[in-house]
DNA sequence: CCCATTGGTTACGTTGAGGTAACTGGTTAC
DNA sequence: GTAACCAGTTACCTCAACGTAACCAATGGG
């Protein structure tokens, strides 16, 4: 139950940092962000998460499925109905994207202004 | 002072979203939580941040330092000598990034169980 | 003298992520 | 008959990410 101090991030051969390579991208944060709202279709996601295309939102969900933090609910109708939803761990997992996508919007304005001076200098 | 609800990173065309695609990258997350350790030069932080490439690691310290979360301090010195710090705004994004590293490394057991299960099944 | 040492950067080549578009399936509406 | 519907799947192509290796310049050792 308490930490084991087993698993490191900075340290390459760790398994944990194949868990953040696919956690800190922008497709995985966008996809659980947008699912916090709760279990939707995959029209509806790809409806939410603007711009991301077909093949992407596939991929991005088929892994996060694939880790336990999706699940995945199909309806063999015509025409098909899938629906995704977080799972338990997902869940654990919204907070701290959420949390990103938050620093994203509230600090852009100081980033934007780091910029221009950033090239203005150069 | 309070929170205008302009920016949204699931907006494809919200400037806000490129800056999620830069926080949201497994190397910016890897060099922010070893840059939370305080000031650090090049070298020490290459080998802090096990296995990352100098090539990748110049790229993301630039890019970092663009957008004002990391200040960069070179020294006309030979051999060279270059520091680096997290400036007070990249302070900011260490909680939320800390937070994803916890997260990978206190769940990635039940991570790896999902994928066995998940390859199992196919 | 000459060469090795040192940290950061750059040039080049390769791999992989991601976009586009065409196609699948059975049912309903024109 | 044929067109539209939804959630993929595949093939193909492009461009960005990444790794490798060479490079720079002043100092110290032999």
């Amino acid at each position: 139950m308490s930490q084991d101090r087993t698993f490191d991030v900075l340290t390459a051969t760790c398994p944990s940092r194949t868990s953040l390579a696919r956690i800190a991208n922008k497709w995985t944060a966008m996809v659980v962000i947008a699912l916090s709202a709760g279990r939707m279709r995959f029209g509806d996601l790809r409806a939410k998460v603007d711009g991301i295309s077909g093949k992407v939102l596939t991929d991005t969900l088929r892994d996060l499925e694939r880790d336990g933090l999706v699940s995945r609910y199909a309806y063999a109708e015509v025409p098909p109905r899938v629906e995704y939803e977080l799972t338990e761990l997902g869940h654990t997992l919204q907070s701290p994207l959420r949390a990103l996508g938050h620093w994203a919007e509230q600090h852009i304005e100081e980033v934007l202004t780091a910029r221009e001076s950033y090239d203005a200098r150069r």
